[in-house]
DNA sequence: CGGGGCATGTAACCTGTTACATGATTAG
DNA sequence: CTAATCATGTAACAGGTTACATGCCCCG
């Protein structure tokens, strides 16, 4: 389970609020860990528990807003975290590939539509991707830390795209008619 | 939501027990969507009491083994649902991002060794893939059905051979020292 | 000064994981 | 005959989602 040490990893980079971290997720973080503002405030609640981090009210803030800072001991834990045996091999979860499957079980059933729209959503966030490396990175990927960023960050356009290669070829499949070859 | 849609599909493709589910999410359908046998179990009881799939026991079975089939209404209903808007963007979850993304922001902390780790189970699962592909696959590649199981296929592999180039990616940059530049 | 939006939550629910239980079957 | 294994579960819990609540601020 990561979303601790997510949160954790955002608040070394600079400490903010609640709000400010859903808001960052939402950026880039979560491109990699999704998590909902519910969750990161039940989140936050915990570590602040745990003595990971500690929150104080923000000068001027509007309402209740509290700023959090990552503690030693929460430095301490995520170190830690970074070198554990992760023996739990993730669970995979690709709804485009259970439809097709299903598709190919059932025959024609509307999937088309369906797959046009997730390339449409997945161009979209390419494109927020790519934007991102050029703003944050614009030729500057010199030392160790700003490589590592910079390899989850094409990490990110390089998936997307397999995923948007990948939904295209299934739109050609798709348009063919059943028992055709489409191989004339 | 997808796991009662995953079951339905496997159930499609061939009827079977709840143990032999089991493995074959282990062999190729949960390449895509993983489930434990709890899970499995568990979903099994809810799909028959929605009347979408029966159970018999199995002829000269050893223990209380029992066959599942989809009924008529299963088969609407996964016709249905494979139309059906995902308006949900998906949870994406990446540990390995995460953890890079950790150890830029903290400095070296006992990655590398993780990541060599990650990269040998990577690689035995797509060994993996390549043989299911060859198996299921040699040559015949010619209906729209088989068309689309085989991209489904070929899909893991592209992803699982993705991770591993870009975590062989990490290693490097991980192996360079701080404050390095490395373009020496 | 009233309405909309924002930050921070609470509550209820569902999904997924972990640990364990039971009875039957097969192997030695 | 006994031990290991297999199929089928049960129970308890942690993580994640959805719907709603509260109080403050800012805009008009």
């Amino acid at each position: 389970m990561s979303l601790p040490h997510a949160l954790l990893t955002a608040l070394v980079e600079r400490p903010g609020t609640g709000a400010e971290l859903a808001r960052r997720f939402d950026r880039s973080i979560g491109w990699f860990w999704r998590a909902s503002h519910q969750q990161i405030y039940r989140e936050l609640a915990r570590l602040e528990a745990a003595k990971w981090i500690r929150s104080a009210p923000v000068e001027d803030a509007r309402g209740r807003e509290r700023s959090y800072a990552v503690l030693a001991a929460g430095r301490r834990e995520l170190k830690r975290w970074i070198a554990e045996i992760e023996d739990t091999p993730r669970a995979v979860r690709d709804e485009l590939m259970v439809r097709l499957r299903a598709e190919a079980a059932l025959g024609p059933a509307g999937l088309e539509a369906q797959v046009r729209r997730l390339i449409e959503r997945e161009e979209a966030r390419l494109k927020l991707y790519r934007e991102h490396e050029q703003r944050a990175f614009a030729g500057r990927v010199d030392t160790r830390e700003r490589r590592l960023q910079h390899l989850v960050v094409t990490s990110g356009i390089r998936m997307v795209s397999l995923r948007i290669e990948i939904a295209k070829e299934a739109l050609e499949i798709l348009g063919m008619e059943v028992g055709r070859d489409g191989e004339s």
